[in-house]
DNA sequence: AGCACGCCGACT
DNA sequence: GTCGGCGTGCTC
């Protein structure tokens, strides 16, 4: 045998722990072995499968272990989805090989032979990176007729095209529209369902060249060579980011699969993030705005101006708009963000309030069938008849949810129909006239309309503890805005927010000047970056001591980055563990996760404590 | 992550 | 004496 001939492949497996490892190989696997290939190694007394990432003719490690089976015939993994994964991985903060194995399909994480007819090598990443662009579509869905020029290109080129949705729901929405409006068949990515019916369509894309895939944020790993175009629809939603390790965020990994396959990519929404809107214009990036092509009567109801003791949380202008609908036998939606009936349950004799036994949040009441419910960890027990503190039998559920709103309204206004959707709602009432809803309407909104949409309590969506609040609130009114045929009313106790300026004028380069400005005072992003360090632990006392004192210990050694809670931000008892976080900012994300790392593996007394990091992309 | 090794208290 | 608890170190 050649001396020089290659023995030692590079391997990375799907452990949160730096790699590569190195592995010997005997004769017959060094002449078949290649990068992308996935194999079986013995890593710390356990067997697991990695993903053969290098291979060269020594190492300068002494006792190597061997490979034990090389499990694929051809690479599995293209040069192009190596490189995919090692870039995000560095961005979110994760091992490579934990990113190759959630770009996987479950079936090739298990020991399983492939033999396979396809020949990855050819998909060449392309020296120059294809153009980006950005479609801020203000009416929703006018960004359609751009969008399939350019799809119907790639396939005159016999190129792929790829499409990520936030949602299921939107997903087949989208596969229906192609079909019915443009003529074009569109291929579901389906991620849940059966092993090997994920492993056979993962296998089906490989050798696919014209087609258009439609997915959620998992499909930005879906297997396509000879991509043309990626499109990411309401790219500002939450849903592209993923919550369990990895965290990654689909659009930022898109933009490097598109830069690394030489595709173009668009990015399309109703509002653009604050961060992608400056991205585009300091990488001048093609940004097109589509103006509103509908004028829709919008309605702010200042509730300063009502006497809250007196007034039904139902605004006399409300009263006013609902009678016209009825009168003219149309619908009215009621947009409120509050499931169930009350919000929190106390004893009218000691004053207990029931709380959930796993999170201490207090416990939302439903009346329907009388059961309590925890909105965070989806706790729920039956309403008890007296008091678990006094014995006392008067319980009483103050606050306002969506069923008790569709009861005080079947009261006002007995003659129709009223009410509910919200998640647990199977199908949308669509003979009720009125409806109160939760956010979970938007999971319909290309399928409903209503000529009165009216939004309460709108407060509580721009006071929430984010600082991306007051855009993720005009989010959802320009979610409403498309789905009314007539008026959109808001009642507030704040009127003159930006976001409720820029709902009624449209003038969105006012609202993301004041926004670039607010974050930039802030030194948040985009001007920063920002990680979330969570701490995790079996014990309440433990991971609050460590939170603590890791907290001190980032304070006293992070000169040039900034912890910012003074408290750290707390998920209590989640699925029997404690989770405590500590948010970082700091000029590169890349510098803070190397500090971070470094002080947690310095860091004395661990205690069972698990840190993650979230990169905020 | 999760396995092995090592260091201490309880116990046939 | 040793069985097994948990805390610490390490994985090519």
């Amino acid at each position: 045998m050649n001396d020089n001939s290659p023995t030692i492949a590079e391997v990375v497996v799907g452990l949160p722990v730096d790699g590569p490892f190195d592995y010997k190989m005997d004769p017959a696997q060094s002449r078949t072995v290649q990068l992308g290939v996935r194999v079986r190694v013995l890593f710390n007394h356990r067997e697991c499968v990695g993903v053969v990432v290098g291979i060269k003719s020594s190492s300068e490690f002494q006792r190597l272990n061997e490979v034990i089976d090389v499990l694929d015939s051809v690479p599995i993994i293209s040069p192009m989805m190596l490189a995919l994964t090692r870039e995000s991985s560095r961005a979110f903060g994760c091992a490579w090989g934990e990113m190759i194995e959630s770009a996987l399909p479950r079936y090739l994480r298990k020991p399983h032979f492939t033999e396979l007819d396809v020949n990855l090598s050819v998909d060449q990443p392309l020296k120059a990176s294809g153009p980006v662009s950005l479609i801020h579509d203000v009416e929703f869905d006018e960004f359609w007729k751009t969008v399939v020029t350019k799809i119907e290109l790639q396939r005159e080129r016999s190129k792929n095209t790829l499409i990520l949705v936030p949602e299921r729901t939107y997903q087949s929405t989208v596969v229906k529209m192609l079909k019915k409006t443009f003529g074009l068949e569109a291929i579901e990515c389906r991620k849940a369902g059966a092993v090997k019916k994920e492993y056979d369509q993962f296998v089906d894309f490989l050798k696919l060249d014209d087609a258009i895939v439609v997915g959620t944020r998992s499909a930005v790993f879906c297997p396509l060579q000879n991509l043309g175009l990626i499109i990411v629809l309401q790219e500002e939603s939450e849903a592209y980011r993923q919550e369990q390790s990895p965290h990654y965020v689909a659009g930022t990994v898109a933009e490097f699969r598109a830069r690394l396959q030489g595709a173009e990519l668009v990015y399309a929404s109703v509002n653009p993030r604050v961060e992608l809107q400056h991205r585009a214009s300091q990488n001048k990036w093609a940004v097109t705005k589509i103006e509103a092509t509908r004028t829709v009567d919008f309605q702010l109801v200042d509730m300063n101006n009502y006497n809250p003791r007196k007034t039904s949380p139902v605004s006399f202008p409300l009263q006013n708009a609902l009678k016209a609908v009825i009168e003219a036998n149309g619908r009215a939606i009621i947009f409120l963000n509050r499931r169930g009936s009350g919000t929190f349950t106390q004893c009218n004799r000691c004053q207990h309030v029931m709380k959930c036994r796993r999170c201490e949040t207090p416990l939302i009441s439903m009346v329907s069938n009388s059961m309590l419910f925890c909105r965070k960890c989806n706790f729920r027990e039956r309403m008890p008849k007296a008091c678990p503190n006094c014995r006392g039998v008067n319980l009483k559920s103050t606050g306002r949810g969506v069923e008790r709103l569709r009861d005080d309204l079947s009261r006002m206004y007995p003659q129709v129909d009223v009410d509910v959707y919200d998640k647990d709602t199977r199908t949308f009432p669509m003979k009720a006239r009125i409806i109160v809803a939760t956010s979970a309407l938007f999971q319909k909104q290309s399928q409903i309309s209503a000529e009165l949409m009216a939004v309460l309590r709108f407060d509580q969506e721009l006071n929430r503890a984010d600082f991306r609040s007051e855009h993720k609130a005009l989010t959802i009114l320009m979610n409403l805005r498309r789905m009314t045929t007539g008026r959109l009313l808001v009642q507030t106790y704040m009127p003159d927010t930006m976001c409720l300026a820029t709902a009624r004028s449209l003038k969105f380069d006012d609202f993301y000047q004041h926004e670039l400005q607010t974050r930039q005072d802030m030194q948040l992003p985009p001007f920063n970056a920002m990680i979330i360090l969570m701490l995790r632990a079996e014990a309440e006392e433990t991971v609050i001591d460590v939170c603590n004192a890791f907290h001190a210990c980032l304070d006293a050694q992070l000169d040039d980055v900034e912890v910012i809670h003074p408290m750290p931000d707390v998920y209590p008892k989640l699925r029997d563990q404690y989770r405590y976080n500590i948010m970082v900012k700091g000029e590169s994300a890349e510098n803070m996760l190397n500090d971070v790392r470094r002080i947690w593996r310095e860091f004395p007394r661990r205690k069972n404590v698990i840190l993650s990091i979230r990169v905020d992309g």
